[in-house]
DNA sequence: AATGAATGAGGGTTCATTCAT
DNA sequence: CATGAATGAACCCTCATTCAT
């Protein structure tokens, strides 16, 4: 993973730290201090502190903090959309594979993770009074639900399902896995993994039954 | 001397009215200062701007700005569940339609609104760093998935469903309306009540088609 | 004087301090500090150490550090012509008494005086890169110039002196003035009161020799 | 090893002619960032742009900010010297075309120029709390007084006017200048060379009647 | 000699809190 | 009860200085 090595970076903040490191590692901070003290208790000092390093550094790579959290928010995305597209490509070759990797991707490990969720709130509940956030977040589930409908599309088509229109399935199996990751970062005593899995597939099951059972 | 008058005046009735009032005042002006400027851009300033009255009354009322977020969170909470007990009550006779009654709660134009989002988002996004907030989330949830699995549970019984365990229904069908929450709040142009109450009544008609239609 | 009753308010700074007055007491403890640190250290801090009030006075009454140097200027700027209109208007009858009230203004003890230099100096030093300050400086001299030139050009013409451009005489007065503050802060020891007007009155006594004496 | 060949490079007088040369760019660079900025917005940033060399240079060359300021205010002493001795060697023989000579150094193209004007005034600002700039400003003045002094004298001697202390002129005559050097920088607009020497020729014509001739 | 990434003290500013009125 | 001037801790940011390269 990157973290490793940024980590090791961190362990030696040395010349040979590239820009791009320094940026990433930065970043990778932002996202630890956010998911343990908040987003209105995040400071330069907290960032600082998490990556090991001054407090100048912040504003030496970033210019403001507001540009650190909209690159972190950048950065989220990304690899939100890195990780569903690798999903996608190492999926099996049938549409019902290929959906269920999809759907599950908001349900691995990685991403199903109350700090990373936690980050992803945190950006989401200021979308109203920052613009800018809001397009980033934005950005981020038009391609993902455009590849869902259309999963979803071949999926009824295949299956000689009832015609509904794609997209409103497809929109409530993303409001569902939303809804999942609140439920995980709220409650998270009654949510899990697993739970979520049965939840979703549950939903699938009755969606598209000649395709998937009920678990 | 004036201390006792004070104290006299506190204890009767109507100056106790007044000051539960001032309260709920200053709640509702803390409401829109977090959905216009967001959690962290919400200072005792920006809240007794929005109520139109001076500085030094927030911590009158509420000895601090933690309380004063508090209770308003306690008081957001209480009007959901006020909000859902009260469209339970005026719910027709049969499950299905309190099934319905409770479901479009979330939809409903009072609650399916951006700023009252903005309002939940900001609190369930600083959860994980204070357990205060996450205590008073969970309660939330904690009668109305309570209702809601019930209500589930009979719908099954009642229409010979296959026996799948009603919490796990339930926990989908709460998860998606927050989902739907979260799509309105950062994609206010691709979702709106209808589209929102469509996307839960297909999800509704594919789980209960004895109760429910497509629309 | 207005400083005495300034310093009275800060040794007891209660309530009863007018928004006014606190106004120009930040602005004559802003005055003290330019002239013991220099602008350059002049800070927030030192101004309201001067003051003996907190650091965030400054702010809550003029914003900014900026403006609260640009109405230093200004205050200094009509402290300064309030004083040579009203040696003006106590001056002598004669049009020479009025041109020696006039030049003696910039020698007189209240205004020939380092540390009120040292912050004119400060000023003019930044005139080049703060358009703000050079239309405030250049302010100052303006209704001043008039002034005198008006004098010098009646005097001329009373003594029957050579006519010679009375503005190119006044601005060689004006100058010589200037230079003679200059003259104080760079070399204190070389330079006093009696000194800059034996200097001025020579200089009158060449040029209207039928009006003034030479010391 | 490389240090021992940086060693000898260092000692050879072409790297120490570098090394100067390197002062001299710095020194520029630092007036240049002055007048541009202000002495108050004139940083070791500023200065190594200017110069287009990095950040770290000055320090190296310098050891500290603030001997580099105080090497830029001894150049710009001994510049003017120069200038002023360089004057007065390719000045005409005549006492009076000597005195013109000095006179005229302040009012010459590369002195009298708002640029170099602000440098000096930035270094006679901060001369009250620096004793270090103060010393080396008052240094300027000492031998340039003396020889405007001698002139005086002998040109009072040499045309029989009335006896008045030489150094009372000569302090005129050098405040002068420097009032003339104060109107160029805040009003720009209504001084030029031009007026500048008009109004010391005219000084000049009404002390000594016999040797110079009004404009 | 020269670079420029990194540091951290200290700058201006904000803001929760206090308190005299 | 209500006000708003005042406080000072803590924020973000700047910048002189250091140092590995």
């Amino acid at each position: 993973m990157s973290v490793a090595v940024v980590r090791q970076v961190a362990a030696s903040p040395r010349r040979t730290a590239t820009r791009e490191q320094r940026r990433v590692q930065l970043i990778q901070a932002t996202i630890r201090s956010i998911a343990r003290y908040g987003l209105s208790d995040t400071t330069i000092a907290t960032v600082a502190r998490e990556a090991k390093l001054s407090q100048g550094i912040v504003n030496l790579h970033f210019q403001s903090k507001e540009r650190l959290l909209v690159e972190t928010l950048q950065f989220v995305t990304d690899e939100y959309r890195d990780t569903w597209e690798k999903a996608l490509r190492s999926a099996g070759p049938t549409v019902a594979e290929r959906l269920l990797a999809l759907a599950n991707v908001d349900l691995e490990k990685s991403v199903f993770d109350r700090n990373k969720i936690a980050v992803w709130f945190a950006f989401w509940s200021e979308t109203k009074s920052r613009p800018t956030y809001r397009k980033l977040c934005a950005q981020r589930d038009c391609s993902y639900d455009a590849v869902l409908t259309e999963l979803v599309a071949e999926l009824i088509r295949e299956g000689g399902y009832p015609a509904i229109d794609p997209a409103i399935i497809s929109a409530g199996l993303a409001a569902m896995t939303e809804g999942l990751w609140l439920d995980l970062l709220v409650s998270p005593r009654n949510m899990n993994q697993d739970k979520a899995r049965t939840i979703l597939r549950t939903y699938l099951a009755c969606l598209f039954p000649r395709h998937f059972s009920t678990p």
